[in-house]
RNA sequence: GUGGACGUAGCUCAGCUGGUAGAGCACCCGGUUGUGGUCCGGGAUGUCGCGGGUUCGAGCCCCGUCGUUCACCCCA
């Protein structure tokens, strides 16, 4: 009598060999720029008081309001698996002063990330994610280096049918120019119950509407973009020349609409064409308020996240990336006790030398133990016998052109 | 959270109008005793997601449940 089988929770992505290589391949590409740039690594807990993401993310967000996994610890504390990355960075940052020193704080993670929504392709509940913030100063040029690290990342791994799209979502008093005008107009339209709630909790949602009436009505919709000041609009000027200016292609999208109540100033997200509802594999943009809304003192930043799972799809849709990651230089075939014993030494040694080399483990007779062998990938193979142990010398046998030669033992390493 | 589709060996799937399960790939062993990828022969494998119900009898019908998937919503 077995035991009823356990499963993994609904909706959580996970990566097990070969999948897992190219996973760890998308991660280790898009984490490599911020790298280069000069970004270091924050590692941050998982959970965090539920309070940061309130005041963080803003309690009219979805994420917030619905999609969050918050529980009691054992203390009766509010605990809350962290949704996104930025906040929990911010509160780093502040609660180890570390805007206290040369500014920007330049930093990096990746990690996983929950929200409790209904699973779809590209979708997930617990999910991974690359970032980077820079945070302490306003200057343009940081916002267009921050894409460009971006878009660094994808084109490294080949990937190239995606666009970038930004806009300027203007400081808070642009903001509250557009507003009032944008609800205006919004009362002359008809909606359905549903969507009309949604433009209550925020009227730029009406903007990212799929239905094709709505995106009708919404095409004579104030826009953002028009009710920026002087200062917002210069700003985002600059961006986009030094964007041009790296030859990263975009195209503006005045009606872009983040989920993140965070977010002011340049805004912008990486759309690829061959997922399907979920299309976003990475997006970001200007904080103005939040290092303040979370007590610190007021400084501007800038970030993005990254989505490992999207990226990776995509790069699959794209036909650009192969599993075969992980190859040996060497597999050891002992043939016996005695040579069990050397084939681990040898091993051990070749290993701390650098080389990676796997041994055929479980006494399955040479001919199994050469398809194992095969089967690995591995660039050369030798078979560890009596008469190998006596001589000291083995065949090392390449495996793709199947010629062997004499070597020996002690000097393995250099003939790898 | 709402709506649709789906759930059979490790993987991809077949299984006619209900009669207690199959293929390909993968895996293991062998093809004269120490050398792989081809070929040939042999072999193991499933509580047909789970739980109820209808029926003489259910993988096939009904209900529930869990999960997957697609779209909405939302977002990475």
């Amino acid at each position: 009598m077995s035991e009823q089988k356990i499963q993994a929770p609904k909706g959580v992505s996970e990566y097990v060999p070969d999948r897992s290589n190219s996973f760890e391949l998308v991660r280790n590409a898009l984490i490599e720029p911020a790298k280069r740039a000069g970004y270091q690594l924050i590692e941050l807990p998982i959970f965090e008081d539920t309070e940061l993401f309130r005041r963080g993310v803003g309690e009219s967000t979805d994420v917030v309001s619905k999609e969050m996994y918050t529980f009691e610890d054992r203390g009766g504390r509010s605990i809350t698996l962290r949704p996104e990355g930025t906040a929990g960075v911010m509160r780093a940052v502040i609660e180890h002063g570390l805007d206290r020193g040369q500014l920007p704080v330049k930093l990096w993670y990746a990690g996983q990330f929950f929200r409790a929504e209904r699973p779809q392709a590209g979708r997930y509940r617990q999910f991974y994610q690359v970032g980077i913030e820079a945070i302490g100063l306003d200057d343009p040029a940081i916002d267009a280096e921050v894409i460009a690290i971006a878009d660094a990342g994808f084109k490294s791994l080949g990937l190239s049918k995606y666009r970038l799209e930004i806009t300027s979502l203007g400081d808070l008093s642009s903001r509250a120019a557009h507003r009032v005008e944008l609800l205006k107009f919004i009362e002359t339209l008809d909606l359905d119950e549903a969507t009309a709630e949604r433009a209550k909790l925020n009227p730029l949602r009406l903007f990212d509407d799929k239905r094709e009436e709505m995106k009708k009505a919404m095409l004579s919709a104030p826009l953002l973009m028009d009710y920026l000041n002087s200062e917002s609009l210069e700003h985002f000027k600059m961006v986009t020349k030094y964007l041009d200016r790296m030859e990263i292609s975009y195209v503006l999208n005045p009606r872009m609409v983040r989920g993140l109540d965070y977010y002011t100033g340049t805004t912008f997200e990486f759309v690829h064409e061959l997922l399907g509802a979920q299309s976003g594999i990475g997006g970001g943009g200007r904080y103005d308020g939040l290092m303040q809304a979370l007590g610190g003192q007021a400084l501007s930043g800038i970030g993005f996240g990254l989505g490992i799972d999207r990226v990776l799809l995509a790069a699959e849709a794209e036909g650009i990336i192969s599993e075969d990651a992980f190859v040996s230089d060497l597999y050891i075939i002992p043939l016996g006790d005695t040579a069990k014993e050397f084939a681990l030494k040898i091993a051990k040694d070749l290993r701390s030398a650098g080389k990676t080399v796997e041994i055929a483990f479980g006494d399955r007779g040479l001919k199994g133990s050469m398809k194992a062998a095969d089967k690995t990938g591995a660039a050369y193979v030798i078979v560890l016998g009596e008469s190998e142990l006596e001589s000291g010398t083995v065949e090392l046998k390449h495996m793709q052109t199947g010629e062997s030669s004499s070597v020996k033992i002690a000097s393995l390493q250099q003939c790898l």
